[in-house]
DNA sequence: CCGATTGTTCAATTTAGTTTGAACTCTCTG
DNA sequence: CAGAGAGTTCAAACTAAATTGAACAATCGG
């Protein structure tokens, strides 16, 4: 590295880094992985499309990793590809609409765990009926009724949440 | 422990560790940490309150990690002490009320990011209106201002949250 | 006020999750 | 169709986060 000719075009500049930092502690509070918030961050301060190379430079991580990033990224609609002309190589553009993100976001993170909640409970309410005891049994009834109210409940906020996102 | 005469008392039945499961995925999802989801889980089965002992011998859990679970908990209003009469320990039951619990966490876990996520747009809008290239400066103008959108959006929608999960 | 009981704190350990990097596949082009 | 470049995969290494447990503080009853 040290013989390259120009090392800049390979670091980030002080607010580049800045606008990183803030996206690696966005994505935190949604439990995705430093390197997702690294790489959204960047191609959001980027003004043109960069290659999974340029990624791999200018933040210093592993292919592998960011290979992985972008791939989550893809999935939850927050990066879209664009082929680069006569070039060989594939450049990725970050999707800047809140609906989108959001959207996105529901779909791969929220929706699989409202469904799984939801077999769960079906499950609970079987073995709850099952039971013995019949104060017991009144008891477990009364809390898988309320399970399944917080399901409802978020079931129907959602499409809210997305429309009031849609701006 | 062996020479007790009733280990049975300190073993959840399988129904419990169904619902103790449940609670466990469910506050992965919402970035908290799995004894946080197995306190709440024993409780919301318990037909009465629990001191902090028999939360660490029904979960097999240690007394640090009891403790420190149940402040969190507390913070979120998601479980409430009862002092339990004549007896000199703290009894805890949990809070079951969806609009008490989201109310909490979006106290304790989301307003707090939107603050500081405010903060750091505040600081990046100063430091983008100090570069030169005249170009550049416009281009991240306009993704500071994407940013603001998204926090006014999300000031927005918190409210609106609120009210169509209090029922 | 002493000793017993309840609950807290935090450094050390353990566990879970992320990143790396080398080997691999795929595709294009000369 | 050989070889070069782009991108993927995944076991191993590393890092961050949660848990433990022992020492400590607080409170109560005798």
């Amino acid at each position: 590295m040290a013989d390259l000719p120009n090392g800049d075009q390979y670091e980030m500049d002080p607010l580049e880094r800045q606008v990183v930092a803030m996206f690696v502690d966005g994505v935190r509070v949604l439990g995705l992985p430093r390197s997702i918030g690294e790489i959204y961050g960047l191609l959001f301060v980027s003004q043109t499309g960069l290659s999974l190379d340029d990624i791999v430079q200018r933040l210093g991580i592993s292919k592998g990793s960011a290979s992985q990033g972008l791939r989550t990224l893809k999935s939850l609609g927050a990066v879209r590809e664009t082929d680069g002309g006569p070039d060989r190589r594939t450049y990725y553009e970050p999707a800047i609409e809140l609906k989108r993100l959001v959207g996105g976001f529901i779909r791969e993170q929220i929706r699989p765990h409202l469904e799984s909640g939801k077999t769960k409970i079906d499950r609970l309410a079987v073995s709850a009926r099952e039971i013995e005891d019949p104060e017991r049994r009144k008891f477990l009834g009364e809390r898988v009724e309320r399970l399944e109210n917080w399901m409802r409940s978020g079931g129907r906020v959602l499409p809210v949440l997305q429309k009031l996102l849609g701006q």
